[in-house]
DNA sequence: ATGTCGCGTGAAACGCGA
């Protein structure tokens, strides 16, 4: 069995103390973080490697980065989101790929920071930061389409900046406008799951309600659970056969210096 | 109640991104 989570930290130093309690209670095999803020060489490493875990960073100076860690070893390890137009760039540390065995569970993750896109503009209008989301998007179903031809099993686990459905928001109507929750992320995130991906969460609690993944900081969000769903574990379809277990932890959320976001995991058997 | 947080700059308070 491999419990595979995902948490966006919002600065790992920042945020070190919560981040390694909460590895020690609830010792995944897997982690991918989002949001670390921070270089590679500024990232805590050995902290990590101190509690058994292989590490794999992709970061940035202040802003996004993500890294991965695995009490198995990396391979494979890739950098960067590809399907960049021609002569296009994108200096934004949004994605790491690796792989990671345990036993015959070998299992290709990916720790995904999509961008948030907000302001997104007036429908129809759509601003410059709404259509960099956007062709994000369209990079990453790219760049699903060519992994999932390899039938591996395969965990696609991050901040997606995404809100699903109507289930996923505390209140649709206040987030209609709002780049997570727009007509055209949520088609982008469908097509994204058309290619024959299962959100994990989704699969083994679907219709529960009230089941969030982020409150902001502001305006009491937390103590109303005025949250939306927006991290999430996209599977393949090998990785969905072996899914024994999902849930969110709401309990680092509650804690003092705690993230806006809180963690989320899947179990493989 | 524009009610938060973290980073970088540059030495305190602000702009940015979320």
């Amino acid at each position: 069995m491999v419990k595979i989570a995902t948490w966006n930290v919002n600065s790992v130093k920042a945020r070190l103390p919560n981040v390694l309690a909460w590895l020690k209670e609830a010792a995944p095999d897997v982690v991918l973080f989002q949001e670390i803020k921070c270089i590679d060489e500024g990232f805590p490493r050995m902290e990590f490697e101190d509690l058994g875990y292989n590490v794999a960073v992709h970061g940035q100076k202040t802003y996004n980065g993500v890294a991965i860690l695995s009490k198995s070893p990396l391979d494979d390890i890739r950098r960067g989101l590809p399907h960049l137009e021609e002569n296009g760039v994108d200096d934004h540390a949004r994605y790491i790929e690796a792989v990671t065995g345990f036993g015959d569970l070998v299992i290709r993750v990916a720790s995904i920071y999509l961008p948030n896109g907000n302001p997104s503009g007036q429908p129809p209008e759509i601003t410059e930061k709404y259509a960099y989301k956007l062709k994000w998007m369209d990079r990453l179903k790219s760049h699903a389409t060519e992994l999932l031809k390899q039938e591996e099993m395969i965990v696609l686990g991050g901040d997606y900046n995404v809100i699903p459905t109507e289930l996923d928001v505390y209140d649709p109507d206040a987030w209609r406008g709002d780049a997570l929750f727009r007509l055209e992320t949520r088609d982008k995130f469908r097509a994204l799951q058309n290619l024959g991906l299962t959100d994990a969460f989704k699969a083994l609690h679907p219709v529960e309600t009230h089941c969030y993944t982020f409150w902001d900081y502001q305006g009491g969000a937390w103590q109303k659970d005025n949250g939306i769903r927006i991290d999430h574990l996209l599977l393949s379809p090998q990785a969905a056969d072996r899914l024994t277990g999902c849930q969110i932890d709401r309990k680092p959320r509650g804690q003092e210096k705690a993230s806006d976001h809180t963690p989320i995991w899947c179990e493989l058997t």
